[in-house]
DNA sequence: AACGCGGGGTC
DNA sequence: GACCCAGCGTT
C-alpha cells in the first residue's frame, strides 16, 4: 500500500495519544522501562506501576544499586517476573559496561537481558529517531488485518510475513511518532473486538474489512487444556509475624518470596521446630496461570515463641505491621489481605 | 519451532 | 470462563 505511513501520521497528529506518563520526558530510562513494563501488559495496568518505579529509581545507576528484592517487590502484581530480574541486571550492565548511558545501536541493546527485537527497535526509534521496525501484540493486529495476514503469529512463518510488513512500512521520517502511532491504532481504533473500522484511516484498503472477516485476524492461538495442580500453603503465624520462604531465583514466581508449602503441615512444623497452638484451614481457591491451574488449600497455622526457628537466606518473619520491601507472589498477597480483613483466632 | 513465564482487563 | 495484552529467554 501506499502511503501507509504517511496517512498514519496524519491520523496520529489528530487522534494520537501523546499524554502518556512514559511520554513526558522520552530519556532512555524511562521509554526503557515502559518497554519492558508493557510487555505482555496492559497500559492502564502499567501506568501506576511506572508512575511509582519512577519516584522509587529515577535513574538507572539508582536501580543498578537496589537490591533485587527492592525490585521484585515494585514489580509485585505485574507478574512475568523475569522482567524485573532481567531489568535490574540490565541497570547495572549499562552502569558497568556503558558508563551509565544506553547503546544507540539494536544489536547492543538486544544483547541486554529482556530486550528482544521489538524492545529494541522501540527504545531505538522513540529516543534517537533512527529508522527500527517494531512489531508488538498491536501492530500484529493491525497489520493482520490490512494485509490478510493469516495464521497465529505464535508461528514462525506467520510471524515472519508479519515482521516483513513491519520492516517495509517503517518510515524514514518521523520514525519516534510512526512507532507510538501503529500502536495507538492499535490499542484505539484496531482493538481485538469490535474495532471503530469507521474512524480507521485504512478502512478502504483492509483485506479483513473489506471481507468481513475481522474476527479471523489475527489469527487464534490453538488452545491446550490446561492441567490442574495443587498444593497446601502454610500461612504460619507467630505474634503477628507471618513465615514466608524466598523462591528460587528462576523459573515461576523467581525470586519472590512465598509461603512454606508441604501436604503435611505436621512433619513441616516439626522439622522448623515449631510448635503449634491452633491449626486451622482457610478457604482454599484456584490460582491460574497462561499454562495450569493450581488450587490453593491455606491453612493458618498459630505458633508459639518463633525463636526456635533458624533464620535463614531464604526464610523470614513478614511482620504484618511493618512490611518488608520484598516481592510477594499474588497468593500471598491474597491470603493476607483475607487474614486482615478477617482476623481469626484470637 | 515450541514452550515457560503472571496477573488483570474485557467481553 | 475464554481470550488476550507495548515479548523475551530457554530448550
Amino acid at each position: 500500500m501506499k502511503n501507509f505511513s504517511t496517512r498514519l501520521l496524519a491520523w496520529f497528529d489528530d487522534h494520537g495519544r501523546k499524554d502518556l506518563p512514559w511520554q513526558k520526558d522520552k530519556s532512555p530510562y524511562r521509554v526503557w522501562v515502559s518497554e519492558i513494563m508493557l510487555q505482555q501488559t496492559q497500559v492502564t495496568t502499567v501506568i501506576p506501576y511506572f508512575e511509582r518505579f519512577m519516584a522509587t529509581f529515577p535513574r538507572v545507576d539508582i536501580l543498578a544499586e537496589a537490591t533485587q528484592d527492592e525490585v521484585l517487590h515494585q514489580w509485585t502484581g505485574l507478574g512475568y517476573y523475569a522482567r524485573a530480574r532481567n531489568l535490574h541486571a540490565t541497570a547495572k550492565r549499562i552502569v558497568n559496561e556503558y558508563n551509565g548511558e544506553f547503546p544507540h545501536t539494536p544489536q547492543e541493546l538486544e544483547a541486554l537481558p529482556g530486550i528482544g527485537r521489538s524492545t529494541a527497535a522501540a527504545i531505538i526509534a522513540i529516543c534517537t529517531g533512527q529508522r527500527a521496525a517494531i512489531l508488538d501484540g498491536n501492530v500484529k493486529r493491525v497489520l493482520a488485518r490490512v494485509f490478510g495476514v493469516e495464521g497465529w503469529p505464535g508461528q514462525s512463518a506467520t510471524l515472519k510475513q508479519l515482521w516483513d510488513h513491519a520492516e517495509a512500512l517503517t518510515p524514514s521520517d518521523r520514525v519516534a511518532d510512526y512507532t507510538q502511532a501503529i500502536m495507538d491504532l492499535g490499542a484505539v481504533i484496531c482493538v481485538r473486538s469490535r474495532p471503530s473500522c469507521d474512524r480507521c484511516p485504512f478502512q478502504n484498503d483492509c483485506h479483513a474489512f473489506a471481507t468481513q472477516s475481522i474476527k479471523e485476524y489475527p489469527g487464534k492461538k490453538p488452545k491446550k487444556e490446561k492441567p490442574v495442580r495443587s498444593t497446601t500453603m502454610l500461612v504460619i503465624e507467630c505474634d503477628g509475624n507471618i513465615l514466608l520462604e524466598q523462591r528460587k531465583a528462576t523459573g515461576l514466581w523467581g525470586g519472590l518470596w512465598s509461603f512454606p508449602e508441604s501436604d503435611e503441615p505436621e512433619t513441616y512444623l516439626e522439622a522448623a521446630r515449631l510448635d503449634h497452638v491452633q491449626m486451622e484451614k482457610l478457604s482454599a481457591f484456584r490460582h491460574t496461570f497462561t499454562h495450569f491451574h493450581l488450587d490453593i488449600e491455606a491453612i493458618h497455622i498459630k505458633v508459639k515463641a518463633a525463636s526456635q526457628t533458624q533464620a535463614s537466606e531464604n526464610l523470614l518473619w513478614y511482620d504484618l505491621e511493618d512490611p518488608n520491601n520484598i516481592g510477594l507472589t499474588r497468593p500471598v498477597t491474597r491470603i493476607l489481605e483475607a487474614l486482615q480483613s478477617a482476623p481469626l483466632l484470637q
